[in-house]
DNA sequence: TAGTAGCG
DNA sequence: CCCT
């Protein structure tokens, strides 16, 4: 299997400054990036993690990189280690970082190199609850994400959890990148819909990107 | 405070 | 639906 050119895409400025919608932008890579993630999971394999107050996710998490976001009732963080197995997570395929340093560059970031990839599982009924990606180091540098399988409505609030937020619906192959002014704000994904997708079935698939170290 | 539940 |  060859990895294909990214890119060709225009992104679409959204009503919010510093959030790029790349539509398809991943759809002519999809098979790859299918193959390259039913490996990742055979080695890191989905779990629901806990937050620190002690309720399960209701969407199922793993990483690759060499970085992966976890929580537990310690709190968010970043880990080089698989807390499941002691094992590095996964290295990050060829497929995922060509995609989303494609993604960035169209977005208007020239040299996003992400070191961590959180992968997201969405259920008929899984949720992500506003919150701010903000266990980083470095917030010049800007979050990729990428989703595959049932669409699924994402909203993008402000800069305080209680800030109206626009919704929009992500499809497959769809990319949003945020950063700059951005970078901090609110967002989250709205309660999946019961639905399937010709690849994927009945779940979402989300990968984020971001250089966490 | 990346979560839920409600003697709200 | 809103809030803590």
């Amino acid at each position: 299997m060859s990895l294909d050119l990214f890119g060709n895409i225009t992104p679409i400025e959204t009503a919010l400054a510093g959030v790029s919608l790349l539509k398809e932008f991943a759809l002519k890579n999809e098979a790859i990036l299918l193959a390259d993630l039913a490996t990742i999971v055979t080695q890191a394999p989905f779990r629901h993690m806990v937050t620190p107050s002690g309720f399960a996710m209701s969407v199922a998490m793993t990483n690759c990189g060499e970085l992966g976001w976890v929580t537990d009732r310690q709190g968010y963080r970043y880990t080089q280690l698989d807390p499941l197995t002691q094992a590095s997570w996964p290295a990050m395929p060829a497929s995922f970082l060509t995609l989303s340093r494609a993604a960035a560059f169209t977005a208007g970031y020239a040299d996003f190199t992400p070191d961590a990839c959180l992968i997201n599982r969405y259920q008929t009924g899984a949720r992500m609850g506003l919150h701010q990606d903000k266990n980083e180091r470095d917030f010049t540098q800007p979050i990729v994400s990428v989703s595959l399988g049932v669409p699924a409505m994402f909203q993008f609030g402000g800069f305080k959890r209680a800030d109206k937020a626009l919704s929009f619906p992500l499809y497959h192959g769809d990319v949003v990148v945020w950063g700059g002014d951005a970078r901090l704000r609110y967002h989250g994904i709205l309660p999946l819909k019961a639905n399937v997708h010709p690849a994927l079935g009945k779940v979402r698939i989300n990968l984020t990107f971001r250089k966490a170290g």
